[in-house]
DNA sequence: GTCATTATTTTGTCCTAGACAAAAAATAAA
DNA sequence: TTTATTTTTTGTCTAGGACAAAATAATGAC
């Protein structure tokens, strides 16, 4: 029984491996086919599909197109160049920071110095001002060179770690669990795979003085409300990138407030939230990571405030964790 | 214009819901539903599957013996009890190591407790036999008392947090970037989502002397080639929990192979491609980790050496990483 | 008894083509 | 400009059939 060869040769893939490789899901892709006539695969003798590595490619590309609010009816028809052009036009003028500089050593490859640069950048202005300025704006301006073709995943993963191991690192140092008040239960909503703002709460959280429990990503809501009853904890946080829909999203977290305890705040912020217009009163929504140090101060949890609606802006999303 | 109420009392789940939350296919559901009459749901106005939160639970015990090795229609016929029966015939009695107590403290309930003990074991074993000695077993047994039904995913998750946040925190301390020799590219493949087991390898490379390049979890395969390549890497490393099909994990290391440069070495390691027969001469195989610094040590690669044939067990499989 | 080979059952993934609501864009009215 | 209403676009869901890969059972050789 010898090794299956059937994608040996590198160039094939099945309808699942683009589902995976892309994200887009086997009946988009069977329906764009019907509809665009975009993409055609080849058929093997079973007729199943069989995608190329070229429209692979084209279809990452309009995938990160879409993301950004482009509907793929109009991005389907266009040729490579067409798209790339696009891509660029989304891209806005980022505007400088202090770490503003780091950018480039991913654009131009230099991997290995990216870590000491971060470490550097921490040490000189400590791990407050390291979160609000630095990573949240390297975060988005990451996102951005994805966009327009500047970066490749490789880049992107490899920043992505080497924030993950600095803030983690950070969280196990100023972690406590001497007793601190209030504690907090931190995790993401099932199908939501991105920590990364999951880990710039948690740090901002310990910084001012919370008992965090952490559970990282996709955690099922019943477990979610079970782990923070009994451990006693005072407030959920949920964080939620731009990745689930957005109704999936309201929808979870209405039904998770439903089944928390009313005396178990539920805070919820990230990306993921621009521009939900109302959830419930008694969800209370972040947009940035310094109103989240200024709610903790109001420890009490008093009579918990009505939502609050953040301020609007046009959608430009870009799957990638701004917070 | 109000909020989504459709699924609101928390009691309903779609089938795209139910896929989210228990990892089973929604052709799956659908082809479960025609053969074995189960799990039937109800319809709602448009004739959209409907579930309950009773069929959930019922599914997400099903997956676990499934992934244990048994088969779905031997399952499905049988009611709660009898398969919770089932989950505890299938935990082999765990050995004793010097973590063991730890795991009392999941099943106990006492989240908040781990952490310190953790700690504590690191410092007095050093990282590399905590890693051997408290780490892996630990995992194996995590995933164990799962199955059992004795824990919950929130305790598996908090478990599997407080891991990654003391490895990553050791990779921090322990990485250099001074040209030590050889560099190292670590990664998961496109859809394999478990990453502790990419961190003990990296763990143990990073405190053998190598340069760590770690891209974290599922990257294209394209990519993990640039990468190796740009950065001038000697070895590639992947890690592989038992998530994927054996067949996947296969066709994919054998493309990655063709991908790669002859003179750049590609290792594989984890419980995944345990009873892997024979995959390629150029691809070497690791069942643990101590096979993995003795290779390092051995660091010039020479003569890339024949594929080794791992000791095959008795399929077993837990769907966690052990390694 | 064990091991290797072959036959049989089980199971997951893929197929087509139609339907329809939620979201986005375009239009009309204030 | 903003707000309400229509139209277009888009993704997800449905049904039931097909077939190979994986797992199990059966067979034969030693």
């Amino acid at each position: 029984m010898t090794l299956t060869q059937n994608s040996q040769n590198s160039q094939n893939y099945s309808i699942a491996e683009i589902e995976q490789e892309t994200g887009i899901k086997r009946d988009t892709l069977r329906v764009w086919e019907r509809r665009y006539n975009f993409p055609v695969p080849l058929r093997n003798e079973r007729r199943e599909r069989i995608y190329s590595s070229e429209q692979l490619s084209r279809l990452r590309l309009i995938k990160q197109l879409m993301d950004s609010g482009t509907q793929p009816g109009k991005l389907v028809t266009l040729d490579k160049r067409e798209l790339h052009a696009l891509a660029e036009q989304h891209v806005c003028r980022s505007v400088s920071f202090p770490g503003s500089g780091v950018l480039d050593l991913l654009t131009g490859g230099s991997l290995c110095e990216l870590q000491p640069r971060l470490e550097i950048l921490l040490k000189e202005l400590g791990l407050h001002d390291f979160l609000s300025n630095v990573v949240a704006p390297l975060n988005h301006a990451v996102g951005e060179a994805w966009f327009a073709g500047k970066l490749g995943i490789l880049d992107e993963h490899h920043y992505t770690e080497q924030i993950r191991m600095i803030l983690t690192a950070e969280m196990r140092r100023t972690a406590r669990n001497d007793g601190a008040r209030p504690r907090v239960l931190l995790s993401t909503m099932p199908g939501e795979p991105h920590g990364i703002g999951l880990l710039m709460v948690a740090c901002t959280l310990s910084l001012e003085g919370a008992e965090i429990l952490s559970l990282g990503v996709q955690t099922p809501l019943e477990e979610i409300v079970r782990g923070a009853v009994e451990n006693k904890c005072a407030i959920v946080g949920v964080s939620c990138s731009e990745y689930l829909r957005r109704r999936t999203v309201a929808s979870q977290l209405v039904r998770l407030r439903s089944m928390l305890p009313e005396n178990i705040a539920l805070w919820a912020g990230g990306s993921g939230l621009r521009n939900i217009t109302l959830l419930q009163e008694n969800i209370r929504i972040f947009s940035d990571l310094s109103q989240i140090s200024a709610a903790l101060q109001d420890q009490q949890i008093r009579s918990l405030t009505g939502s609050k609606r953040i301020n609007s802006s046009k959608k430009r999303s870009n799957n990638h964790e701004l917070f």
